[in-house]
DNA sequence: CGTATGTCAGTAGTACTGATATCG
DNA sequence: CCGATATCAGTAATACTGACATAC
């Protein structure tokens, strides 16, 4: 069985504090390093497309959404596990750059939706483009049931910690 | 069956743009998740001792590193995945804090090394105990083959991905 | 002289809290 | 009046780049 990073470091710990660290430690760092290398990839993609990664993320997500691909902020705030805050903030950087529109709510004073623009539509789909292609490149070394196997593991822990829709 | 959150963002957008994202982005986004999940454990843990994640980090690191609890910048950084100028940022801080100390070294006068003061070592070791405790305590729901299961995958991963030591 | 080591200043991006205004 | 919605200002932490000093 073949090693990584990150058994060294659980070997480490074995011997200096033994009994202490477990496997919290391996899942966490596994998951973070992971993450780390399928981001990497994801941030080269939004640097040639002139997006920083929250906004690449709400641009997603209204794309995701379906047409007419709009969104209030507290819903997209719940989705990207913001605050009301940190997705204004966002959403001023997309609406200055003319990616989202915003339209009034007749239904309700306070709030309004926040819309992709024709050119927000494009410049999604083609940031969720480059950013799968260059993800799968990544992956393309492994073998496939590594990757199912990855998948369906994980997904398993995550709905036995409540992260359900 | 969307079973979890990314289910139901893979199933949208398979509705959406059918074709153009798979495997990748589960993946990814699960990987994020339970990283996450876990590291708002230790963070939680990390403000109540007073101490930031990147600063943990760097006393982790030169906790396991064994007695005498020394390394040099250079070697902070290669294991810290840091630029130069980032570790200096936080030795900065752990030195203006008392938690580390520097000493000259006869041998290269370019650099020192960055060695744990007693107190040091205490917070070190009190941190990475509180910080294990709390991502355990996180996992104490999630049956143990689970946990196996995804610990295995991830290093397979890892490994094929040649994030070897 | 060229490379390596490290520090420092400046900058960008992330994302928070708290104050505020408004509306249901 | 209370709670929900959202914006804005201010703040903290992360972590980069480039300029610089020094030493091998």
């Amino acid at each position: 069985m073949g090693r990584d990073t990150v058994d060294a470091i659980s070997a480490a710990w074995a011997h200096e504090l033994p009994g202490v660290v477990g496997a919290e430690l391996a899942l966490g760092k596994r998951a973070a390093r992971l993450s780390g290398m399928l981001a990497a990839r994801v941030d080269a993609e939004l640097a040639r497309l002139g997006l920083t990664k929250a906004e690449y993320e709400m641009l997603a997500t209204l794309r995701a959404s379906g047409a007419p691909y709009r969104l209030r902020p507290t819903d997209l705030a719940a989705r990207l596990l913001l605050t009301s805050g940190g997705t204004s903030n966002v959403l001023r950087r997309l609406t200055d750059s003319g990616l989202v529109e915003r339209d009034a709510d007749p239904s309700d004073a306070r709030s309004s939706w926040v819309r992709l623009s024709k050119r927000g539509i494009e410049v999604a789909e083609d940031a969720v483009r480059a950013a799968s292609t260059a993800q799968a490149a990544l992956l393309r070394g492994v073998p496939a049931d590594a990757v199912d196997a990855a998948v369906d593991a994980l997904r398993r822990m995550l709905v036995a910690l409540g992260d359900t829709p």
